[in-house]
DNA sequence: TGAATATTTTTGTATAGACAAATAGACATT
DNA sequence: AATGTCTATTTGTCTATACAAAAATATTCA
C-alpha cells in the first residue's frame, strides 16, 4: 500500500513523495502517462481532490505537466535541473596586476564545467563589495571566489558571511584571512621570497632593500621569507632599507616613497620589489633619474606579469593556476563535499632575466 | 460584487486577478493581511475550497504568504522584480591588450544599473564564441556585449544572431562588421592613424613603416588613415616596408615579422606599430638587436596601454568609456528604444612621449 | 507572580459529489 | 475527401462539510 492513513505524514504529501521518487528513480521516464486521477483513486482509496493536491503540486514544481482530456505525464526533468550555473568573482580591479590572468584561469576552468563567470571588482572598497555580494546572492551564484580586500580582516568576514549565510560557498584566493575556516588558494609567498632573497645574496648582495605593502597578507609574507633567508645567512637587517607602505597598492605614494629610496643609494645594492609593478615603477623612477639597471643596482620583482618590456628578473607566481583550482574547489563544494576548509598551496619559480647583477667575490 | 458567476472565466481566476490587481495597485501593501478565507467567502460568496485555490496560486507565485492560525499577508513583491539583469561580454582574451580596460568600463556601468557581468573568452575562436552564446542564452542574459572574432565575418553574424533570435539585444564593441544593421561602438581609427602618421610627417619622417593585421577591421583603418596621411603629403607609400599580418594576434608571428623589418634599416626611419603590442615587441626586438629608440629609429603605437614602461608615443583610446558606451547602448534596448541601429565613435588622442625622434630639417 | 491549561481563531488536510470544458476518435454528412 | 457531429474520457472548476494543527490569547491554579 502507498499511503499510510495513521502517519502523521500528510496524505496527498505521502503521494506527491512517492509520485516524485517513481520520477527520479527513472521508474516513471519522461513523456510517459501516469496513472489517471481516478485510478490514482483505486490505487490509493483517496478522494479526488487529494489526488489532485499531490499532483497539482508536482505540476507546480514542473515534474509532472497536465494536459486536458489526455491525462498527466511526466515532463522533462531537465527544466529542473536547469539550475543557476553561475559563479561570482570579486576581484579588487580587473585591469590591475594579475587579475586578466586570474580571471581567465577561473573563466576556463568555469567553462569546463559548463559555468559562467559573473566580474566584481570591488577596488578594494567595503561598499562595493558590499553592493556586488548583495547582487551575487540576487543572481542566485552558486559559488564565489573572493581576493579579500585589504582594509580590514573584519569587513572581509562580513562579506563571506553574507555568502555562507545562504549557503553560499566561497573559496579565497590569492590573500587570506587568518582565524577562518574557508577554502582558500594561495602561493609559497614565505618560501619564494626565501629564495628569490637567497637567490640575490647568492650573487653577492648584502644590502637588498625590500619595498611591499604589509597590510596584503601575500606581501607580509613575503617579508617574513626575506627576512629569514637574511637571518639564514646571518645578514642583518636594515630597518632603514625595509620600505612597508601601510596602504592599498597606489601608483603615487610608491613613487614617492621609491624616490626616497633611490635617493639613498650606497645603502644597498639590491631592491626586492613587493610585486612587479612596483618593480616598473622602480624602473622608470630609476631611468628618470639616470641609474640603469643592473649596473647602478640590481632589481627583482614578484609575479611575473605578462607584457612587462624588461627585463625583469622576478618570481613565477602559477596565476592561472590558481583561478582553476579556486573554481574547482568551488565546483566540489558545489557537488556537496562537506569536508573540513582545504588549503591549496601552489608554488612560485624563479625567472632568471637580466635585472641582477652578479656582484659574488672570488672565492 | 468582485465575482461574476456567469461569467466564462473561472470564480478563483477572477477573485485571484483581483486580489492581484490590488496588491500591485498598492491597495493591499506589504505586509498587510488579507481577510481570512471565512471572511472572503462571505464577500465573494464563493466556497471555502475556491478561495484556496485562488489564494494558494497567488501563494505559488510569491504574491502572498500563509502564516497557521494568523492569516495570510502580502508578500514582498521584490521576489517579482527580481528580473534577469545579466549582460554577458564576448571578448577574445581578458588578459590581453585593452580587455581589462573595457571590461572595467563595462563593469561599472552595469553596476550603476543594478546589473552584473558574465566575462567570456573567445580566442577569437568561433566554436568558443558559440558555446558561450549557447550558455549566456541559457542563463537567459538580457544583453551582450560582443567584441568580433576576427576570423570571419559570416560566423560574427552567426553568433549575433543566436542572440537576436531570442531578442537579446547585441552591441558590437571595438571591431565592427560590414553590411549589418547593429549598434557598435568604435574610435575613430581613420582619424587617429590619419594624426599619427602626419606626427611623424611632421616630424621630418618620410620612410615610416607600419606593421598589423588586415583581418581586424580597426587596423584596417588604422592602415587607411597611414595611407591616407602619407598621400596627402604627396609621400609615396613604399610597400616593402607595409606588413601586414593576416591572422589574429600570435606574438611569435609578429617577432619573426619583425625581425624581418629590422633588418632592412635605412629603408624607413620611424615605426608605426598597428597597437601597442606589437610596439612592445618592436621594443624588445631591437633592444636585442642593440638598437634603441628613437636615436636609431622612431616608433609610435596605438592604444596606450596602462602599465608600459617604455616612454612610448602613442595614440590614447578611450577604452574605458567604449566600455561604459557600450554598456549604454544596451540599456536603452532592454528599455525597449526601437529606433535604429545607432554608432557611436569615440575620439582618440595623440599621447607624446619620447618615442619619436625630431628629424625636422631647419626651414 | 508565574507557570500550566483551556479557548478560540485561522490555516491545513481530507472526503464526496457535481457539472464544465476540451479533445481524440468514431461516425455521419455534404 | 473534407467537414461537421457525437461520444467517451480526462482534467478543470466548484460546493459543502469535517476534523486537525498551530498559535495567540485568556483563564486557571499553585
Amino acid at each position: 500500500m502507498i499511503i499510510n492513513k495513521s502517519s502523521p505524514v500528510p496524505q496527498y504529501f505521502q503521494l506527491q513523495t512517492w509520485l516524485m521518487e517513481q520520477i527520479e528513480q527513472g521508474i516513471l521516464k519522461h513523456g510517459v502517462q501516469i496513472p489517471t486521477e481516478k485510478e490514482l483513486g483505486e490505487l490509493t482509496g483517496l478522494a479526488r481532490a487529494t489526488i489532485r493536491q499531490a499532483v497539482g503540486n508536482l505540476v507546480n514544481m514542473g515534474y509532472l505537466i497536465r494536459k486536458r482530456r489526455l491525462g498527466t505525464f511526466v515532463q522533462d526533468r531537465q527544466i529542473e535541473t536547469e539550475k543557476r550555473t553561475i559563479i561570482g568573482i570579486l576581484i579588487p580591479d580587473i585591469r590591475s596586476g594579475y587579475a586578466p590572468e586570474l580571471a581567465r584561469g577561473t573563466e576556463d576552468e568555469a567553462a569546463k564545467h559548463q559555468h559562467s563567470l559573473i566580474l566584481c571588482n570591488t577596488d578594494d572598497l567595503y561598499m562595493k563589495a558590499e553592493h556586488h555580494a548583495d547582487r551575487l546572492i540576487k543572481a542566485a551564484v552558486s559559488g564565489v571566489i573572493l581576493i579579500p580586500t585589504s582594509h580590514s580582516y573584519e569587513k572581509n568576514r562580513l562579506i563571506i558571511e553574507m555568502f555562507t549565510k545562504k549557503d553560499i560557498p566561497v573559496v579565497l584566493a590569492d590573500r587570506t584571512i587568518p582565524e577562518i575556516e574557508i577554502d582558500h588558494v594561495t602561493t609559497n609567498n614565505f618560501d619564494g621570497a626565501y629564495e628569490l632573497t637567497s637567490y640575490l645574496i647568492q650573487r653577492g648582495h648584502r644590502k637588498i632593500a625590500i619595498i611591499l605593502s604589509e597590510r596584503i597578507s601575500t606581501e607580509k609574507e613575503r617579508l617574513k621569507g626575506y627576512r629569514a633567508a637574511l637571518g639564514d645567512h646571518d645578514i642583518p637587517s636594515d630597518s632603514s632599507i625595509v620600505i612597508s607602505d601601510a596602504g592599498p597598492f597606489d601608483q603615487e605614494h610608491y613613487q614617492e616613497l621609491i624616490r626616497g629610496l633611490l635617493g639613498h643609494r650606497g645603502d644597498f645594492t639590491a631592491v626586492f620589489a613587493g610585486h612587479d609593478r612596483i618593480a616598473l615603477i622602480v624602473y622608470s623612477i630609476a631611468h628618470e633619474m639616470g641609474l640603469t639597471i643592473p649596473d647602478d643596482f640590481s632589481l627583482v620583482g614578484y609575479d611575473d606579469l605578462p607584457y612587462v618590456s624588461i627585463k625583469l628578473t622576478t618570481m613565477h607566481q602559477p596565476i592561472y593556476e590558481m583561478g582553476q583550482e579556486s573554481l574547482k574547489l568551488i565546483m566540489s563544494r558545489i557537488q556537496g563535499d562537506g569536508v573540513a576548509s582545504r588549503e591549496i598551496v601552489l608554488k612560485a619559480h624563479l625567472v632568471e632575466r637580466s635585472s641582477v647583477r652578479n656582484n659574488e667575490m672570488n672565492l
